[in-house]
DNA sequence: TTCACAAATTGATCTTCGTCAACTGGCGCT
DNA sequence: AGCGCCAGTTGACGAAGATCAATTTGTGAA
């Protein structure tokens, strides 16, 4: 541990820089620090589909480390975010000899994994209605914060990174959230949102609990 | 070893019959011996997304064993398979003692990890069209057979199961095959699929290489 | 404050794909 | 042979979203 406290590099990301691209190399695993970085892939076409949103704490790359591939998607500060580099050499020797932490890691790709399975089906199967309130509730159980008249979320996204969360286009996504505005599910000021009805939303996702 | 092999037990799969349910406990891995069998999950109206089809060899049931969750997909008996079942009592001090397992367990999962990835933002934003093409090729590398007139698919499957490994509809799937044996890319005899032209099929999945 | 630019919104239109319904053909079973 | 069933096929239709094109609203910098 002190050697990779002696080896990490830390760096200050301004929103809207890339950490990383898909189809990089990767030597070694980045931690959040501090700030937030989205992880996306990118289609020939331009169009964006934004895989997790990582917060301080989180580790970046570590499904390339892994694997041993190149990035499997870009990575983009959020917000200005404080982010350190440990040279995959440092890695390697540690993860074979501690098993719990390999094992720590293991249970959290497991879920990880269980989580795109659902996205895909999602995305598949539910129509953006559903898929944009399933969302909100989801970013309510990350984000959610008390409010007077229902949970705000604490988070800035523009409908645009809304959008890539469920792999629509932002026409439709400021669509659905117009409507769910006029039926008073929902209310914005200056891209927060604000959870105003929770039950209705979740008949709309088809949450069944 | 000796353990495991003193435990485990295997038992006949008929064509058609479950192993395992969405949504239920797990309580120990199952083992693919002979036969194939394909993970599902289905959404509460009861379509179905394809996630992975297991050859032997292949283990199932390991993602609920590792994240302590319950079933994220079913799993059926594409052919008549035996499958052998481990207990998790067995299962759980072998890992965490042999590094070297689960060290594989992780290459592996992360590898899968990338594939689900893929999947999720395939189905997002590319068009029947290029995820049939995609899907054909992709059977190809795992079931191609030569073939005088180009490679066989040494894999049956139905409309319905091909229409459900990238989330569409069966006669969609119909249609785009159709349109595929017209256009001379494939040609089928009894669900066995001929590749005929698989450049034509790389530039309609839009594989760059 | 004012300008410039990015984000949000709205409308119109078009394409894609799902759904429903009917029909066909093959295959096994009796 | 005759029956029945299921996979495969086809057609017609409709709905959901994407796309394109304006327009409006913010918002930050000078």
């Amino acid at each position: 541990m002190e050697l990779v406290n002696d080896q990490k590099r830390s760096n200050l990301y301004r929103k809207g820089q890339i950490v990383f691209y898909e189809g990089n190399p990767s030597y070694g695993l980045f931690c959040l620090n501090s700030g937030r970085v989205k992880l996306f892939k990118t289609t020939a076409e331009g169009k964006r589909l934004t895989l997790r949103i990582a917060e301080p704490g989180d580790q970046l790359g570590y499904l390339s480390l892994l694997s041993g591939q190149p990035y499997s998607a870009s990575a983009e500060a959020l917000e200005d975010s404080v982010i350190c580099f440990i040279d995959r050499k440092i890695i390697y020797p540690i993860l074979s000899e501690q098993k719990d932490v390999s094992w720590a890691i293991l249970q959290n790709l497991a879920k990880e994994m269980i989580v795109a399975q659902d996205r895909a089906i999602d995305i598949a199967h539910r129509s953006v209605r559903e898929r944009m309130a399933g969302l909100l509730l989801l970013l309510k159980v990350k984000y959610g914060r008390e409010h007077e008249e229902g949970m705000l979320l604490d988070l800035k996204l523009s409908r645009s990174e809304l959008a890539d969360l469920i792999g629509i286009s932002e026409e439709t996504a400021v669509r659905v959230l117009t409507d769910f505005r006029e039926e008073l599910l929902i209310r914005d000021q200056n891209r927060q949102i604000l959870i105003l009805a929770q039950e209705k939303l979740s008949d709309i996702a088809g949450f069944l609990d």
